[in-house]
DNA sequence: AATGATATACGAAAGATTTCGTAATAACTA
DNA sequence: TAGTTATTACGAAATCTTTCGTATATCATT
């Protein structure tokens, strides 16, 4: 169970939780100059962002160096769940198999991802039988 | 093509815009009355918002009579496809496939709306064959 | 015509999010 | 040590979204 009163983050601090889920634990810099490579972003904008997302305890910091370390404090796929709830719901009215059509339709999947899916379909109909 | 300057909708907007596909054309009053159902919100709350989609272009307006009716002026499922490709860029770092894992997993799916699913994969495997 | 009910128009307050300027502090270097 | 640079802290401006108060217009009824 969960007893998460973790705020779901903004635009903004998913763009930093992504970066730090895909790298690990990051200085404001190090973050900083990755999302520079895509846009214009002062320093200090990047740093309030992660100080406000320490206080909603979306990210965790190591402080015992003058330069502090900041890693993520919730998990990739658990806030794409949630994320992932609140768009179906908004969105596609709540059928999240109106998403999955939709999501299939518009993408290049290759053969393999489609495989893999019609497998993970297989096992769920077994599942619904037994 | 579509040369479509259209902003993408607020949620407020997208919530509206949900009543508007399912109900067809309404007046303010008619939506405001739904959406009390749900919450607490004034007539003008919902009036100007509605004002805010008809200069965005989101809707369209009959006001011939003293009493304006609206209509959605963006179709339900390219609004669907613009929402979705942006949210799967954003949480699922562009992977089409982890998105539609994931709400597969989480959703309460039917046989037969698998088998719709896996249909749907048949058909693109054998566009893709060819 | 006066009254009351209902609509729209409009501005602006209230909230949330994003951005940045400035100050204080620590570390580095000449 | 003095001066330069890098870092954090903090407040507040800027922007976007949502909400609402008030003015004005229109229609129906008396």
């Amino acid at each position: 169970m969960k007893g998460n009163k973790v705020p779901q983050p903004t635009e903004s601090e998913l763009e930093i939780l992504q970066l730090l889920w895909a790298k690990g634990p990051c200085t404001v810099r190090q973050i900083n100059e990755t999302l520079q490579e895509e846009r214009v972003v002062g320093y200090t904008t990047t740093l309030k962002l992660m100080q406000i997302m320490l206080e909603k305890q979306l990210l965790t910091r190591d402080a015992n160096q003058r330069t502090h370390i900041y890693e993520a404090a919730v998990t990739e796929a658990d806030t794409q769940k949630k994320l992932l709830n609140k768009f179906v719901d908004a969105t596609f009215r709540g059928s999240a198999m109106k998403l999955v059509m939709q999501a299939l339709g518009s993408s290049n999947a290759s053969k393999e991802e489609l495989d893999a899916v019609k497998k993970l379909i297989q096992d769920m109909e077994e599942k619904q039988t037994k």
